[in-house]
DNA sequence: TTGATTTATTATCTTTTGTTAATTACATCT
DNA sequence: AGATGTAATTAACAAAAGATAATAAATCAA
């Protein structure tokens, strides 16, 4: 089942738009279920598709020359993602992108969503706002690293999304932190210490 | 003067689109000049507005507790910026936005031109590249501070904008890329005595 | 529930970075 | 040219992080 109304609370769906102008895109999302550890996008795919998660979390990793995996994203519930080297780039994914629970997925072709937005003035302010969350989110997390070292980034992470803590894998935080796993373990032994 | 040509060439501007329909935009559009050194936006600012660099160079930094400027990113010709704290989020701008060289501005209201854009079909196209444009530049700088170390860092700098590096105080770049100016020193030491 | 596997912590050592201060190099201005 | 201010380098030490390995804890599957 498609839950509306959730989507409408956070992207501003709302305004002026009417359930005709939605059944346009409803029309043409497709629902998939991954089961925890299953990868909905491998590094090299060129499926042009972007992702809504219903619920459920995804974490995007690629793996360096030494065969390790480095998480550089993760995305929950109400969020869109999609490969950017696909979608943007018009190349091959160099990341995966693995659901970390069993997560429900909403998904459909970029290029033809991009055309119905094209087509509909509506859903312009839509997209728009889509864009500009991805944006604030990624210049907030440029600035943490600019900002903070990490012992502080990883309180703001804490602060930020208390949730994550516990669905999210230490090692993984890590790596979206910028170090590695056994440095976090000593920053949560500094933290603990302190008090 | 305005050279319209080159803001179409980066900006994809072309396709489609009159100079009636830029007319409208380039109406709005004011020019300011800055020297060397000067504010274009102050920290504490909530002027919503939009700027696009003919020629120059502007850093943007904020002051941390400890009275230092932290620069966090860097903007040159042909790019578009705003505080996303005024535009996007509508609070006082955190950060400082400082011309790093004499440079020329084209600039107007944020909301105007959001406007004009909303009213104008072909320009919603243009809009989308822009922040297209942005999210990329963003992602990459978040993939960096994830998949590489300092070093890498700084050569990764190197080579995508070479002439930086002869156009930005070091202890700027240095900040831009997550270390201290001291750091930096060491790092350029290091990759000269392994050659 | 137990055994196997993965993850997190701890330990040790090396490397890098941060911090502060001194020194050198560079640029600017009168 | 000489004085002044700013930036970059170097030095010395402390703090933090990386790497690797060993251990403990937690998770998963049979």
């Amino acid at each position: 089942m498609l839950d509306l109304n959730k989507i409408n609370k956070h992207y501003n769906l709302k305004e002026g738009i009417s359930l005709e102008d939605l059944s346009q895109v409803f029309l043409h999302i497709h629902q998939a279920n991954y089961k925890c550890n299953q990868n909905i996008i491998a590094e090299g795919s060129s499926k042009r598709e972007v992702y809504f998660i219903k619920n459920g979390l995804v974490r995007t990793y690629w793996v360096n020359k030494k065969g390790e995996e480095i998480t550089t994203g993760l995305f929950w519930e109400s969020q869109f993602f999609a490969s950017h080297d696909i979608v943007l780039l018009n190349k091959k994914s160099r990341f995966y992108y693995q659901a970390l629970e069993d997560t429900e997925i909403l998904y459909g072709d970029y290029d033809l969503f991009q055309e119905i937005v094209e087509n509909n003035q509506k859903l312009h302010k839509s997209r728009k706002f889509v864009f500009q969350e991805m944006l604030l989110k990624g210049l907030e997390r440029i600035e943490s690293f600019t900002m903070y070292k990490p012992e502080e980034r990883y309180l703001r992470f804490i602060a930020d999304k208390p949730d994550l803590i516990n669905r999210v894998p230490d090692k993984y935080i890590a790596n979206v932190l910028g170090i590695t796993p056994v440095s976090l373990s000593r920053i949560r032994k500094r933290i603990a210490d302190k008090k």
